[in-house]
DNA sequence: GTTATTAACAAACGATCGTTTGTTTGGCGG
DNA sequence: CCGCCAAACAAACGATCGTTTGTTAATAAC
């Protein structure tokens, strides 16, 4: 049984901050593995373009410009990279979402910060995000507990964001939230670069809703 | 390069109606290809369960009680067979919409009807309808052009009930159309049979809709 | 300079993939 | 009874899958 499944086979570097009581004035212990960097990407792409069943590792690989066997020095298994691939892709959503939503005032606001960085992530926000909405988690069996308690503590955000809404006493909030989320997070499937913009999708979305109340958008 | 890829190795038994000038009284000609309709449901249930790439044909044969060189006899390949289980889901999601919609009297209504159809096929439908949605069009370069052609074309039909609203004048109906089927389709991967109906999510969401005119649902 | 570690290469492992080929069976029409 | 044909079996094809093993070049530590 190894470790953290989310670095298995190599003891991470850590660029940052080394042992303090070192006196050595290098940047960092051995050296940058930034091959694993370049792996983490070329998974992601593939993932995100094929699925997690038709990536293959020999095309992950060579993508990275790796033979097929030294793969597995970064990562232990397919399972284990899919992994590090989609915590990577949870944590980039999150991480704009937060930040959106810290920037808007009202909790109207919010939920709409929220939606259009959600939106704009899994739409345009590169490979790693595409990951999360495009590979289900039962298509990996081993990692698939995993792989649903990242994605639920992302959306758990949307939760909050919904129940801090001032709405009439009946209202529906957990058919809000699912309704936005579902009909962001399906765009993927028909979204095309040409047309309207992610954030632009994202508004249209929740200026439908019925309790939304009119003219808050602009300041 | 064969013929139609719906049927590609067997000349299909056209169980009903066979050539009116013959005298025999027996059913069919030879004989029932109820193997074949066997075949169709295996791979229904492993394309629904474990997407296009996971499910082999070996176990897809197996589970129809076939060796896997059995399987192409009546199917010429992987794609000819994931053609059929989905041009077959389209079309049982469609009856049952057309059904539904018939049935109501007013626009909203409708609308409702067929969200109410449609989600009631994806999430409790049978397996047929539930790879209609699980698998997309991509999965199986050589079918996307057909399969793609199949959805849109179920699709169409609630671009026509959305246009036949009465809606205010500057009402986003491509936003409503896609939000109300994009919500629905994304239901399939949170939804448990122990929850909400398929038909109360539906209306559920339907209500949310700020131009939906309240008061109308009950007869 | 020696040693240890990182990070890769080279080559294959067994398993499984979609598919093909040749043969056999069972029922029906003549 | 014979020939025909749908429909299956039996056995393998080459390719690719995820993965393992042993070795090697380069770098850092002592």
């Amino acid at each position: 049984m190894p470790g953290d499944p989310l670095r298995p086979n190599v003891p991470q570097p850590s660029p940052g901050q080394s042992s303090p009581g070192r006196s050595n004035a290098r940047q960092a212990g051995p050296r940058p593995a930034n091959r694993r960097q370049d792996l983490l990407d070329a998974a992601a792409r593939r993932f995100a373009r094929q699925g997690f069943h038709a990536a293959s590792m020999r095309d992950i690989a060579r993508a990275a410009g790796m033979l097929p066997g030294s793969l597995y020095y970064h990562f232990a298994s397919k399972d284990a990279l899919l992994l590090a691939v989609y915590a990577e892709g949870v944590r980039r959503i999150a991480e704009r979402v937060d930040a959106a939503v810290q920037r808007a005032a009202t909790p109207w606001a919010r939920l709409e910060a929220a939606c259009v960085a959600h939106g704009e992530m899994l739409l345009d926000g590169g490979d790693y995000a595409q990951v999360v909405i495009r590979v289900r988690p039962e298509d990996c069996a081993a990692m698939e507990a995993r792989l649903t308690a990242l994605r639920d503590a992302h959306e758990d955000r949307f939760k909050a964001l919904v129940a801090a809404l001032d709405l009439p006493a009946g209202a529906d909030r957990q058919a809000l939230r699912l309704m936005l989320l579902g009909a962001l997070n399906w765009s993927q499937t028909w979204y095309r670069p040409g047309g309207d913009s992610p954030a632009a999708i994202a508004r249209r979305f929740l200026a439908l809703l019925a309790c939304n109340p009119r003219g808050e958008e602009a300041p």
